[in-house]
This record gives structure tokens, C-alpha cells and sequence, in this order.
DNA sequence: AAAATATACCTAAGACTTATAGGTATGTAA
DNA sequence: TTACATACCTATAAGTCTTAGGTATATTTT
């Protein structure tokens, strides 16, 4: 697990590439993903989570649909056409900020 | 310039690796050699420059030295032992975030 | 069958970091 | 002489995340 202070102001753009990529998820399946993908060195928090799920949709940059499983509910979220531009730019920029700090910090980093 | 969210957390990472391998440095050089590097993308504030060196050097891990220059002062900032040891951590730390960002995110970087 | 864990949503209060917006003062360039 | 650069600093506000809860159903373990 990473420092948090690393993550900072990381949430949205995961947030909104895992969307883009996977057409609808849900909060919970969010979390998962992110843990999966990175061997749990990113664990999201549901208390930051939701809220800036909230965020988003209040935004316009992400629309909601519940569904019922059992008897439990699923809050499926999907990115609207604002959310796939801002999902964009928000991929660019960090792109574009790691290579800076790649040059900062003089690192070397495994090829993709 | 990058948003500010984007940033957030990697100022410590920055004032120690430009420490380390510049031996010394003043507050002011530090915002300079920052914005210089990065050609304006990165331009450090000086509301949260100065309290975290303030930080820094409480925690032991930079200590100062005051040097007048004409009338003016001037306090470098050298990096401690302990501060050496931070300073390769917190690099290696981003660096291993940053591959996995890279992974999570799917991306293509330049080649250092 | 009971207890623990996983699924699935949520929020409030506080901590922490950074931005904003100041203040002080000297040196230099227009 | 006016503006900009150098050089330090801090207080308040803004923003994001953590911590620590709460509710409830489904599944697995003991």
C-alpha cells in the first residue's frame, strides 16, 4: 500500500478511465478492480469514494441507473459524453505530468 | 501548469530529490529550479514551499544554514542522514506508483 | 446454527496538504 | 521612480482524504 499523500488527486482519473474502459460499474466493483489490477498496493476508501462518485454525477460527468440484485442494490454509474471528454483529458494530463516528473526526478521506468 | 490536484502529495518527493543531488539549496532556488526543469509546469508556492521545509528540517531530515548575501538572507537547506534515507525512499516510492499507475492506466510514456 | 466475512450502500468529523492572499525588505532593470 | 526580481515569512480558507462510524443482505466458515 502506498502512502496516501502518493494517491492524492489520483481518484477522479481512475475513477473515470475504469468507467471509460468498462462501459458501467458500480461502487463496490470499483474498489475491487483497483485492487485487483494494482495487487492492492491502491486500496480505494468507500469514504472517498462515494462521495466523489456523488460529485461526479451531480457534475454531469457521470449518470446512474440502480438495479436490484437479491435484495440488495447496485448503483450502476456510466460516463455521459462530458465524462468521456473530461475522462480524456484527465488520462492526458497525468500522462503528460508523469513524464515531467519522470525528467524531474531522473527516473527510470519500465516500458509499457 | 498542471492542476493543483495532480501535484498534491509530491512536494516533499521533489524538495528532497533536488536536494540530494544538488548538495544545497535555498528556498527561492528551489521554486526556480523546479519551474526551470519543467518549463512552467510545475511552479511551487511559496505558501506551501516554506512551511514544509519548515516541516523538514523539525523532523530532522534537512537542517540550515543562514548566509547573508549583500542584505539580504539566504537559508540553504542541506539534507540529513536520516534525510538521505527519506529521500531514496520517498523516489523509489513514486517511481514504483508510477508503473503502477502506468499499468492501471494503460499508458504509454516516453522513454527516459 | 452461529459467527465471521463479503457484498453494497452511505455519511459526518477531523486531519492533512495546498492555494490564496497577504506582509516585509533589498537589489536591479526599465 | 516605478516595476520587477530576489528572498524570506504566515494566516485563513479551500479541498481532498482518512477515520470511524451506520445499515442491511448474502455467503462462507466454524
Amino acid at each position: 500500500m502506498y502512502s496516501s499523500e502518493l494517491i492524492k488527486g489520483t481518484l477522479k482519473t481512475i475513477i473515470l478511465k475504469l468507467l471509460s474502459e468498462n462501459g458501467k460499474m458500480y461502487g463496490y466493483e470499483i474498489t475491487q478492480k483497483v485492487k485487483e489490477l494494482t495487487d492492492g498496493k491502491i486500496q480505494l476508501t468507500e469514504g472517498a469514494l462515494y462521495p466523489t462518485l456523488h460529485a461526479l454525477e451531480a457534475d454531469g460527468i457521470l449518470t446512474t441507473n440502480a438495479v436490484n440484485v437479491g435484495n440488495r442494490i447496485r448503483k450502476y454509474y456510466t460516463v455521459t459524453k462530458s465524462g468521456k471528454k473530461m475522462a480524456s483529458e484527465k488520462v492526458t494530463e497525468f500522462q503528460d505530468f508523469m513524464n515531467t516528473m519522470v525528467f524531474l526526478l531522473d527516473l527510470k521506468l519500465k516500458k509499457g
